[in-house]
DNA sequence: ACAGTAATTGGAATTATTCTTGATATTGGT
DNA sequence: ACCAATATCAAGAATAATTCCAATTACTGT
């Protein structure tokens, strides 16, 4: 389906079902906005940002699309701390930076070849189904 | 300062203060439970157990010595996903190993010499103060 | 011993998230 | 197309972890 909003530059072809998740306009938008907002927003910011095309979502259905969508592995739920968790479309296996000063927070790739066996003793017949690496810190101009 | 409950076989020795910070009575008791139950317990975990020695104790209060304990580098803080915030004395530099079928968390030790650019590409200028690296999995015997 | 500061307590307040209920919408079968 | 079964949604109440607050209590330095 082509999206019927053909003034908004940044356009987002989304289907009807992604790996078996039907796509209701609610979730579609709540996607679509997480495709746009590149900067991992909170429930609440996707809630404000998707209030502008459905003024009548609730942040209750937000949460549950952000749910359903994590739940079939479209986009990835992240947790820096205690606060709020924020979401991200990037699938790809990958780390967290965040900026102690402003508050940004950077997508970090793993090198190629990387295993995590060779970096961590880990326990005996451990097998890992997600990891999550976060780092703190600034950014220092060179 | 020695303890003054001799009965107890782990036995603790807790000095008066450290690393510059006064260690009343909730303090030490807070922070022996962490020593004894290395188990990453929440605040209401150390809470429970706390009162053992001090049935006047207040959550608050847990919360506020775990706090002070962090702060001043005495003990780690630890998050998983959104769940309560959890605690641990061991202050050398590693990552968790949650096991998904028990609930158990293992601490994991990075094997020496790693560094963490070498594993990952990390935005220019970035440097890091902590490093949280979590893993989900299982424990299959072979 | 006294004044000033820090810590503790108990309860209220806060905040993110989940739950509940009733209304709507969608699907598959006839 | 119609109907029943199912899924989704909206609004607000409920929950749980944590923090805040105001009143005591404990400690420190002089």
């Amino acid at each position: 389906m082509v999206s019927q909003f053909p003034e908004n530059s940044a356009e987002i072809e989304i289907p009807d079902e992604i790996s078996g998740l039907r796509m209701t306009r609610q979730r579609q938008e709540v996607y679509r906005i997480l495709q746009l907002e590149r900067n991992h927003p909170t429930a609440n910011d996707v809630f404000m940002r998707v209030k502008d095309r459905l003024p009548n979502i609730s942040l209750a259905t937000v949460y549950n699309c952000l749910e359903a969508l994590v739940q079939h592995g479209i986009i990835r739920q992240v947790n820096f701390e205690r606060e709020s968790s924020r979401y991200c479309p990037n699938l790809s296996e990958h780390g967290h930076f965040h900026d102690a000063a402003t508050g940004v927070i950077h997508d970090v790739d793993f090198k190629p070849g990387v295993n995590l066996a060779d970096i961590l003793n880990l326990p005996p017949g451990a097998v890992i189904d997600d990891v999550e690496i976060t780092l703190r810190g600034k950014l220092v101009t060179l």
